[in-house]
DNA sequence: GCCGTTTTCGGCCCGACTGTTTTCAGTCG
C-alpha cells in the first residue's frame, strides 16, 4: 500500500473525527497523514525495516497511528476506519469541496436529511429541504446550488503557466487603480505552485484614521471588477470572489506598517506558517498577519526579512516555504543562493518545423537572441514518432546543414549566439535508441526521452531509462517521468535508483518546463541536487513565444532547491560542452 | 492523538466573514 493511500486514509479519519466533533484528534491525524505524504521512503519498507518503533519516528505520528498504519500495511484495511464510515456513510471528499461546506454542515445534513453525496445534496436543495434544517436558511439553500453548478464546471487546480496571463492581467488592473502602496500577488502563485486552486491578492494601503475609508475603496473597486462573476464574501478588510474565467481570487487590504507580516502569512504555505508561529510561540511571542508581537509591542512587521530575522531565521524564498526542512537550514544559515530568474544562458530542449514544432530554427535563433539568451539546441523529433514526422539520419545530417549556415550567418552580423546540433531521440520499449549512434556522435546535445509504452511495470520502465542513460552518447534524459498534469500519470519509476544511475553514469536530468509537463517535478529535483545530478532547464518549444515558459522550469528547479551550479544551462557555453563530453 | 527550552500532563495557529442567530458556530485560508 502506497503512501499517497495511507495519507489519504488517515486525512479521511481526521474529516470524520471532526465530524464526530473531536476537537485535537482531527489535527493530530492530518498532521500524521501531511506527514507520511511527504515521506522519501514507503512506510510498509520502514515499517519493514525498523517495525512500529520506526514508525513512530516519522513527525506527527505516536503509538495509536503506528499501530494503525501498520495494520494498513499487514491487512490492507484499517477497522477503525471501517467503523467510522459505517458510522457516517457520507463522502466527504466530494461534499467537502463545495464551498461553505465543512464536516459539522454535511454531518447535519446527513442526519436530519440522509444527505451521502453530492447528488443527494442537490436534490435536498432544490426540492427546498436544506432551508429546514436548524442553523440553514434560504440563502445556504441557494448558496449550496450554486456551489455544486461551480464544482460542475470546474476541473480542479488550474495549471499556473496556463492561468498565469489572466493573474498578471488582474493584477495590473487592480494596480493601475493606484489605490494601493502595494499590491502582490501571493499564495500559491508567488509560490510558484504547479497548479493553483486560487489566487490571494494582498494590497496596503496608508493607516491612520483614513485606513478604513482607503481599504473600502480598493475593496469595492476589487469586487466591482468585469470579470467578478460571484461574490463570496465582501468586508472591511477582505474580500472573495469569482472571476469569469472560472478562477476564485481574494483581496485582503491592511495597513503598510503590516505588509511584510501579511505578505508572510498569505504567500503561506500554511504548514511553514504554523511552523514559523510555532517558533514565535517558544519564544512567548505572537505571529499573525499584522506582525510579530510581544505583548502589546509589535517587534517586526514592515517586511518579511525582519519577520524571519527576529525569530532568529534566514531569509526563507517563497519557493521553498513548504515545511519540508526549510525552516531548520535557515535556522542554520544554511539556505542555499538558488538559481535565479535570469540566470539561464541557453535552452537545450526545442522541436521546429522540421518536425511538429511550427517555427523554423532562425526564427526561434532571433527570439533567444532577444530575450537575452546566448545559446539554443533544436532537438526534433526521431523517426519512430512517426506522427511527429520524426527525423531519420539522413535528415538529421540536412538539419544539420541548415544549422551551419545560420551559424555563420550570426557569426558575419557579429553576434555571439549560437544554434547548436541536437535531437530528441525516442527511448525504445527495450531501452534502445531511435537512432543510430553513429548519427548522435555527431551532434553537440543528445537528449533522449520516452513517448511510448507508458504503462510497463516500475521495474520494466526502470531498466529502459537506465539502459538509456548508459548509451555513451546520451547526454540529458528529457521530461523523465512523462507526466502531462491534469492528464496523463507519470510513469512508474524507482526514482532512487534512476538518480543513481544518472549520477553513476554522468546524465543530466531535465527540468521540462512546458507548463503541463514540469517534469521533472520539485520532490525529484531534490534528489537531483542531493546526489549531485546535474539538471537543464528546457522550454520543450514547439513555437517561438513558447520560449518564456522557461520561468516556470526555473521556478519548480527553485521549489526543488537547485542552485545555479546545479543547472548546465545557467552555465557559458564552453563549460557546459566540456561537461557533456565525459 | 501527539508532543516536550511548557517535557509524561496540558496544551494544541490565528483572525475575518457569513448566516442564522440574538451572541456565535462553522468555514476558510
Amino acid at each position: 500500500m502506497d503512501n499517497r493511500i495511507i495519507a489519504r486514509i488517515l486525512a479521511e479519519i481526521g474529516e470524520y473525527l471532526e465530524m464526530a466533533g473531536e476537537n485535537f484528534k482531527p489535527r493530530a491525524y492530518e498532521k500524521a497523514a501531511g506527514s507520511v505524504a511527504n515521506l522519501d521512503e514507503e512506510a510498509g519498507s520502514i515499517y519493514r525495516r525498523g517495525g512500529i518503533k520506526a514508525l513512530e519516528e516519522i513527525p506527527g505520528v505516536g503509538e495509536s497511528i503506528a499501530e494503525k498504519i501498520e495494520e494498513l500495511i499487514k491487512t490492507g484495511k484499517l477497522k477503525y476506519y471501517e467503523k467510522l464510515k459505517k458510522a457516517a456513510p457520507v463522502n466527504l471528499t466530494e461534499l467537502s469541496r463545495i464551498e461553505g461546506l465543512g464536516p459539522k454542515k454535511i454531518k447535519k445534513l446527513y442526519e436530519e436529511l440522509g444527505v451521502k453525496s453530492v447528488s443527494d445534496l442537490e436534490r435536498a436543495a432544490k426540492s427546498g429541504r436544506i432551508r429546514t434544517v436548524p442553523g440553514f436558511g434560504e440563502k445556504s439553500e441557494e448558496d449550496i446550488l450554486k456551489g455544486i453548478e461551480f464544482l460542475k464546471k470546474s476541473k480542479g487546480r488550474f495549471i499556473l503557466g496556463f492561468i498565469m496571463p489572466e493573474v498578471r492581467k488582474i493584477e495590473e488592473e487592480l494596480k493601475k487603480l493606484s489605490l494601493a502602496s502595494r499590491l502582490e500577488v501571493a499564495g500559491s502563485v508567488r509560490r510558484m505552485k504547479e497548479t493553483i486552486g486560487d489566487i490571494d491578492i494582498l494590497a496596503s494601503v496608508k493607516g491612520g484614521k483614513d485606513f478604513d475609508r482607503r481599504a473600502k475603496k480598493m475593496m469595492s473597486a476589487f469586487t466591482s471588477m468585469d470579470e467578478v462573476e460571484h461574490i463570496y464574501a465582501e468586508g472591511p478588510t477582505r474580500a472573495s470572489v469569482r472571476l469569469n474565467f472560472g478562477l476564485d481570487a481574494d483581496l485582503r487590504v491592511i495597513p503598510e506598517s503590516s505588509y511584510g507580516a501579511a505578505l508572510l502569512y498569505f504567500t503561506g504555505s500554511k504548514d511553514h506558517n504554523i511552523a514559523l508561529r510555532n517558533i514565535a510561540i517558544k519564544k512567548g511571542w505572537k505571529l499573525n498577519e499584522y506582525g510579530l508581537f510581544k505583548g502589546q509591542k509589535i517587534i517586526a512587521g514592515k517586511t518579511e526579512e525582519d519577520i524571519y530575522s527576529a525569530l532568529g531565521l534566514q531569509f526563507i524564498p517563497p519557493e521553498m516555504r513548504e515545511n519540508t526542512g526549510e525552516i531548520e537550514l535557515a535556522a542554520e544559515e544554511e539556505i542555499p543562493k538558488l538559481v535565479g530568474y535570469d540566470d539561464l544562458r541557453g535552452d537545450l530542449q526545442i522541436q521546429t518545423d522540421w518536425t511538429d514544432g511550427s517555427s523554423g530554427i532562425a526564427d526561434y535563433a532571433e527570439e533567444a537572441m532577444g530575450k537575452g539568451l546566448e545559446y539554443i539546441a533544436i532537438t526534433d523529433h526521431t523517426k519512430h514518432l512517426a506522427m511527429t514526422g520524426g527525423l531519420d539520419e539522413k535528415r538529421l545530417a540536412n538539419q544539420g546543414k541548415e544549422i551551419d549556415k545560420i551559424n555563420s550567418r550570426i557569426r558575419k552580423a557579429g553576434k555571439r549566439f549560437r544554434v547548436l546540433k541536437g535531437t530528441e531521440v525516442d527511448i525504445l520499449k527495450d531501452g534502445s535508441l531511435d537512432l543510430k549512434d553513429e548519427a548522435l556522435v555527431k551532434l553537440d546535445i543528445v537528449g533522449a526521452a520516452i513517448h511510448s509504452y507508458f504503462n510497463l511495470s516500475e521495474d520494466e520502465q526502470t531498466r529502459r531509462l537506465i539502459r538509456a542513460m548508459e548509451n555513451k552518447n546520451v547526454h540529458i534524459i528529457f521530461h523523465p517521468t512523462g507526466r502531462i498534469i491534469n492528464r496523463r500519470e507519470p510513469i512508474k519509476l524507482n526514482i532512487d535508483e534512476v538518480v543513481r544511475m544518472a549520477k553513476k553514469t554522468g546524465t543530466v536530468l531535465e527540468v521540462d518546463a512546458y507548463p503541463d509537463r514540469l517534469d521533472l517535478k520539485d520532490e525529484f529535483l531534490r534528489k537531483c541536487v542531493e546526489a549531485g545530478v546535474k539538471i537543464s532547464i528546457n522550454s520543450d518549444s514547439h513555437e517561438v513565444s513558447q520560449l518564456k515558459y522557461l520561468y516556470l522550469g526555473i521556478g519548480q528547479a527553485r521549489r526543488g532547491w537547485a542552485k545555479k551550479s546545479d543547472v548546465i544551462n545557467a552555465w557559458p557555453l564552453d563549460k557546459t560542452l566540456s561537461f557533456l563530453k565525459r
